[in-house]
DNA sequence: TTAGGGTTAGCA
DNA sequence: TGCTAACCCTAA
């Protein structure tokens, strides 16, 4: 009985753990029983690794097992590869299901030494990097103190059954391709393809070990073959020929000598083990010497020719597991096809069938499921196609890689196609007055309509878009002009320094939550009306006004940098006096616009309506009228105002008016 | 990388 | 069963 050598436990260890059908407790009780190598094969210390995540993979640990296994050389994946996927999946499980959302993620993903990070940014593992990988890192850091991010981040992280089938995938894939071990490789080179060949070279006392090794049968077909290739393959005998081909067998023979063949002695010391450890109830010394009673290495017990259990005999490595899944392996080819497979004695041939861990048409066909978007990532696409445009969906993406989790840019194409589906865009800005101008005309149209169809009633409603120099150009054509221009009545001539408004610049500004906000507005909360007024639209966004910067005679709506900060600064202390919550706010953007403000009487600052015929001059039957001064409370007064000028029109009469609206043709106006 | 047509899943 | 939102596929 040979001793069990170093290099003996090596090629056990080599063989039955890098293969996945021997069972976890035999793998254990081989590692238990066995030194394990200084110096492991890279088959073994893959082996080694995947049985370890196999046992556990979904965990700290595991994230280090899968550090390891990518640190060791590997073949080209497909993309995404599965340790990637995998690693991912653990990292981001572990993070997002942690009692210490921010801590974990911190330790994990932040700059600059976050396990995974280091991991898989640009100097780490080349196999877990991947864009993927990477985005991923990315949303977990910027999620850090960001309670939203979290949200999302758990939802899409947090299932432990979708890690570990990452990681199942992953070992299905290491498996299927794990390449065969020391020994099957040394079985192939004496009973497989090749063996030819390797009998050729050897001398006889080294042919006399593969006799045992391979078994009569086996060795006779060799032997057979080998004749019929030296006869055939050597027609040309020449004294120079033979002399080269006896050097080579001399060198072959004292190779061999030097280097004993690692197969018998391993197969012998396999057996011995399996059969101390697993198989206990077998009697080892029964049968006299091991390497004689494990008989031949190849045939199985299927393959025996008597289909009878080799009785007394211990099992061998070799010998067929009834657990194993022999899918994995591809019969050798019967080229003659004269004997039936399951009668000739042969070692199965090391070569294995890739076995993908899915059907490839089920990867392909996997669908992500549906996740409904948030409002907040509508609204921060809404933003980013005012800021980016439409189409650059990418830059849109990643410029809110902590909103759009686990979003793609076809995804956001997708949504803003959604979300413009049936509703009219808003308009430009340029385009905005003709819009209203001409939704007004529309609904004078049909107040016009609806009047017609009633008895000995006909109105005719016409728009016209006509640049007027001044108001008798106006005269001849209309009975009553009202004259509507808000501050910029004063720039007809006929009413210039006539009037007394006063022109008064207004900054808005606009606010909203931060993305990484949860808390909202309330919706049943109201707008503001303090020294600043608060507009709420919508529980994200609120308009603040308004500056005042009296006797402006900027008409511009734009506002620059300089002036949109100095009205943060003057907005925001009279907004938190009234809604301290405003600080939790973003400054967006701001915009302006002129009002004309009325005089302040002891009624307070109210409009100026009335008739403009002593202001103009009567030169013709038109009478004028002027609806201003409505300040910024248009709104508010618009209603009122335009039913009193048009009464007084009708009528041709001022005093359909009250006097408070009047009284202002009293007052001189300021300089 | 994007646009646009097609497919699928969920819901009323 | 039809509609819609989310997702997929492919050409440019």
């Amino acid at each position: 009985m040979p001793r069990l050598t170093p290099a003996d436990a090596t090629l056990i260890l080599d063989h039955a753990l890098g293969d996945p059908s021997v069972p976890a407790a035999a793998a254990h009780a081989l590692l238990a029983a066995l030194p394990f190598p200084s110096d492991p094969t890279p088959r073994l210390r893959r082996a080694v690794l995947l049985r370890r995540l196999a046992a556990d993979p979904v965990s700290a640990s595991a994230l280090d097992t899968l550090h390891l296994l990518a640190s060791l050389p590997a073949s080209p994946s497909p993309s995404p590869s599965p340790i990637a996927a995998a690693h991912i999946a653990v990292a981001g499980f572990l993070a997002a299901s942690a009692p210490d959302f921010d801590a974990a993620a911190a330790a994990l993903f932040a700059r600059p030494d976050g396990r995974v990070r280091r991991a898989v940014d640009e100097g780490g593992s080349r196999a877990l990097a991947s864009d993927d990988a990477v985005a991923t890192v990315e949303q977990f850091e910027a999620a850090v103190g960001n309670s939203f991010s979290q949200v999302v981040l758990r939802g899409l992280w947090g299932d432990r059954d979708a890690a570990e089938e990452r990681v199942r995938e992953l070992l299905a894939a290491e498996w299927a391709g794990m390449g065969p071990s020391l020994l099957e490789v040394a079985a192939e080179r004496i009973v497989g393809d090749v063996a030819v060949g390797t009998w050729r070279d050897a001398d006889e006392a080294t042919r006399a070990k593969f006799r045992v090794l391979a078994g009569e049968e086996k060795t006779r077909e060799i032997l057979v073959k080998l004749e019929e290739s030296t006869s055939r393959v050597n027609p040309i005998s020449t004294p120079e020929v033979s002399k080269v081909v006896d050097a080579l067998k001399t060198s072959c023979a004292e190779l061999h000598s030097v280097v004993e063949d690692p197969l018998p002695a391993a197969k012998a010391a396999a057996d011995k083990v399996l059969a101390t450890r697993i198989n206990r109830t077998v009697n080892l010394n029964a049968e006299g010497g091991q390497p004689a009673a494990c008989g031949t290495a190849g045939p199985s017990v299927l393959n025996e020719r008597n289909n009878g259990p080799n009785k007394g005999a211990p099992p061998s490595l070799m010998d067929w597991n009834p657990t194993a899944r022999t899918f994995q392996w591809e019969e050798s080819p019967d080229p003659e096809g004269s004997e039936p497979a399951l009668r000739r004695p042969h070692l199965p041939s090391p070569r294995r069938i890739p076995v993908s861990p899915l059907p490839a048409a089920e990867n392909k066909n996997k669908r992500r499921r549906a996740r409904k978007w948030c409002l907040l990532e509508e609204e921060t696409l809404r933003k980013g196609v005012e800021l980016y445009g439409s189409g650059n969906w990418k830059d849109i993406l990643s410029n809110n890689p902590d909103v759009f989790i686990g979003r793609t840019p076809v995804d956001l194409k997708d949504k803003w196609r959604n979300m413009m589906r049936g509703i009219v865009r808003p308009p430009t800005t340029e385009k905005a007055a003709d819009i209203l101008l001409e939704a007004l005309f529309s609904a004078c149209q049909n107040l016009a309509d609806e009047a017609s169809s009633l008895p000995n009633e006909q109105k005719e409603f016409k728009l016209y878009r006509q640049h007027v120099d001044n108001l008798h150009q106006l005269a001849g054509d209309y009975d009553s002009v009202i004259i509507c221009l808000g501050a910029k009545a004063c720039s007809l001539p006929e009413l210039a320094n006539k009037l007394p408004l006063r022109t008064c610049r207004g900054v808005i500004a606009e606010f909203q939550l931060p993305s990484d906000t949860v808390e909202e507005y309330g919706n049943q909360s109201p707008s503001i009306l303090s020294d600043a007024w608060m507009a709420f639209q919508g529980p994200r966004t609120v308009s603040i006004g308004s500056t005042w910067q009296w006797k402006s005679e900027n008409y511009s709506s734009t506002v620059s940098d300089e002036e949109a900060l100095t009205a943060k600064d003057e907005l925001l202390p009279k907004a938190s006096g009234v809604y301290p919550g405003i600080s939790k706010w973003d400054f967006v953007h701001a915009r302006a616009g002129i009002r004309a403000m009325p005089p302040l009487t002891t009624n307070g600052s109210l409009p100026l309506l009335g008739c403009l015929d002593e202001m103009v001059g009567k030169k013709s039957n038109c009478k004028f009228w002027l609806v201003g001064g409505l300040g910024a409370r248009g709104l508010l007064y618009h209603g009122l105002v335009g039913k009193l000028t048009a009464k007084a029109a009708i009528c041709c009469d001022e005093n359909v008016i009250p006097s408070e609206f009047t009284c202002w043709k009293g007052i001189k106006p300021s300089q």
